[in-house]
RNA sequence: CGGGGUGUGGCGCAGUUUGGUAGCGCGUCUGGUUUGGGACCAGAAAGUCGCAGGUUCGAAUCCUGUCACCCCGACCA
């Protein structure tokens, strides 16, 4: 391709809607535009990088026994009913009306199409089982959408669905879609650490995130130092040796008189006690009725915890007006000694003595509270995030924590979709069974992102070669010089013709403006045609990802070229 | 939805407090000089100042309403 051809539209400036890098790069290199809040448009360079994304994971499907399809993304209000997420999905799910008033969903995801598809169409053992998956928009009514491709409205994604005859087929499919995942990742040369995540409202049991590894990503990833524990921190279980007691002897308890102190911090401030040893409790609204989370000062509530232990559906934090008038304080000074609702503590609570706690009285707290001495609780459960330096659930090794951004994840979905669109089929024995689900998602788009966030340099994106949108850019330094744009052309149509990707900057712009696309718009590898160099037969190649530069000769190029860049990779558009 | 902020040539911004009919840098176009890391000189084009109403002799500027976008939070691939 001719870079004066080419429709790639950089920009100098960073547009002042961007925050992250990879949404700043992707403008200013000319991939990608707004056309509204989280919806995108992808210029030619996105294009090529999407393209490629899709076919590793494509062939990976395909290799894992996937068939692709393509479905609405237009889907009837009726099918949205009948899995009862018509009500479920609510606000997040783009609705529209069609001219005889009937409603209709923007797909956020195809569960209920496809399912309805094989319920239809399903019907024997025999024909089980069967993956079917689709790459395509789908579309989701964000609270807030932001950081670009990251977190769109519009978004491109693959979705795989399993259907078996029972778990242990299920278990197969689960295997085979966990390594083919594992494939994508490492054919896309991106760093990433599979972890156990919570289902959530897709509901199942099993389920691993895929996570690129980057600043900033939005997701806290938490793995042991010793063996191969990774969780997401919404399912980071918190690890509590059972035999460790308080070692120390239990004091009295106090009420004190604490006017103005309402945080945790006042009291370090003004009374010295240290935040781990202080106890915070948190009013939240579960299902209809107050319940009160009782944990240590310096720890956050995991609510994804607390609405597994409660078993509740809805979770919410409890309005301050409603709580004083059940409990006759306000937030700052409650406390689990005599609270008027039920009481659920951290299991790290157990192992505190002689903490501080509000006292259901303004301007009051307690010290020296001890449980089971001062209060019972009605519950003890694993409540809080876990943080870097807890202890390993598995191995008792030691947690750290990266940054990741979400962009695969797997789930075992059970016969949760199958039971309420009624997709059975007959078994060998002639009875009728629900057929069995799995479901596989990797974010197409935001993998590209993820790519941006993960290689990139104060001078521009560094495409992993795998997906990079043309692996070469030959940049003759003066346009108007015959030999050069001929050695250029030369170049140009023989690694062309050997199957690379390649773009020349026959534009005639001073060799700064040139050099500086290419880093900005991340091409791996640069061949650079100057006078010197070429009065004796040779150009200069660089890599995008590492400093220096070597001069080869013309002669016998594409030999050199294989070398210093790496094989042809056989990804094609 | 709550809190904060911004809408002024393609991009980044000033001007708004104190009303007088729009300016800077980058980019674009023309000509010339340049040519190995975002050149220089000369000239030019391009803005209903988000939109609608109002106040005023006069509104980018004041008032009312409205829309869009961004950031923080609750929610999520």
């Amino acid at each position: 391709m001719k870079a004066s051809h080419l429709f790639y539209p950089t920009l100098r400036e960073v547009p002042s809607e961007a925050e992250i890098v990879s949404h700043k790069l992707l403008l200013r290199a000319g991939f990608i535009r707004k056309t509204s809040a989280g919806v995108y448009s992808y210029l030619p360079l996105a294009r090529r990088v999407l393209r490629k994304i899709e076919t590793i994971v494509r062939e990976e499907m395909d290799k894992a026994g996937g068939q692709e399809v393509l479905m609405p993304i237009i889907q009837p209000r009726e099918l949205w009913e009948k899995s009862g997420r018509w009500s479920v999905y609510g606000d997040e799910m783009f609705r529209l009306q069609d001219r005889h008033k009937r409603d209709f969903a923007l797909g956020p995801t195809h569960e209920e199409i496809i399912t309805t598809l094989v319920n239809a169409e399903v019907h024997s053992y025999r024909q089980l089982p069967l993956m079917l998956y689709q790459i395509q928009n789908k579309y989701r009514d964000e609270i807030r959408p932001r950081f670009g491709l990251m977190r769109g409205r519009e978004f491109i994604m693959k979705d795989l669905y399993s259907f078996d005859e029972d778990d242990a087929g299920l278990s197969i499919a689960y295997q085979k879609m966990y390594a083919a995942y594992c494939n994508i990742y490492d054919r896309l040369n991106l760093k990433y650490r599979v972890v156990e995540a919570d289902s959530g409202a897709i509901g199942g049991n099993e389920s691993h995130e895929f996570m690129v590894l980057a600043e900033s990503g939005e997701c806290t990833v938490l793995y042991c130092d010793r063996c191969d524990y990774a969780a997401n921190v919404e399912k980071a279980e918190c690890y509590t040796p059972a035999d460790v007691a308080p070692a120390e002897d239990l004091k009295p308890r106090e009420k004190i008189h604490t006017p103005g102190l309402r945080t945790i911090q006042d009291l370090v401030v003004s009374l010295g006690i240290p935040e781990n040893r202080q106890v915070k409790t948190l009013m939240y609204w579960a299902d209809g009725e107050l319940a009160a989370v009782v944990m240590r000062g310096d720890r956050d509530v995991n609510e994804i915890k607390l609405k597994n232990a409660l078993k509740c559906n809805q979770l919410f934090m409890a309005d301050e007006n409603m709580v004083r008038q059940q409990c006759g304080a306000g937030f700052g000074s409650l406390g689990p000694v005599q609270l008027g609702a039920r009481v659920y503590m951290d299991q790290e609570v157990a192992r505190m003595a002689n903490f501080s706690c509000g006292a259901n009285q303004d301007d009051y707290h307690f010290i020296n509270v001890n449980p089971g001495r001062d209060f019972v609780p009605d519950g003890v459960f694993d409540l809080r995030n876990a943080v870097a330096g807890d202890l390993c659930p598995v191995c008792g090794g030691t947690l750290a924590a990266l940054r990741g951004i979400e962009v695969g994840h797997i789930f075992k979905l059970g016969t949760k979709y199958s039971d309420a669109l009624e997709a059975t089929y007959r078994n060998a024995a002639g009875e009728e069974k629900p057929m069995v689900m799995g479901c596989y998602g990797i974010g197409i788009s935001r993998t590209m992102a993820a790519a941006v966030e993960q290689n990139n340099d104060s001078d521009g994106i560094i495409w992993p070669l795998p997906i990079a949108p043309y692996q070469i850019i030959i940049i003759p330094v003066n346009a108007k010089k015959a030999d050069q744009m001929q050695a250029a052309e030369d170049i140009y149509r023989q690694l062309s013709s050997e199957g690379w990707e390649v773009i020349l900057d026959d534009r005639d712009e001073r060799a700064g403006v040139k050099f500086k696309d290419a880093d900005l718009i991340g091409i791996p590898s640069k061949i650079t045609i100057g006078p010197k160099a070429l009065q004796e037969n040779q150009v200069e190649v660089k890599k995008r990802w590492e400093g220096g530069s070597r001069f080869i000769p013309i002669e016998g190029i594409s030999a050199k070229v294989r070398e210093i860049i790496g094989p042809q990779l056989s990804t094609t558009k």
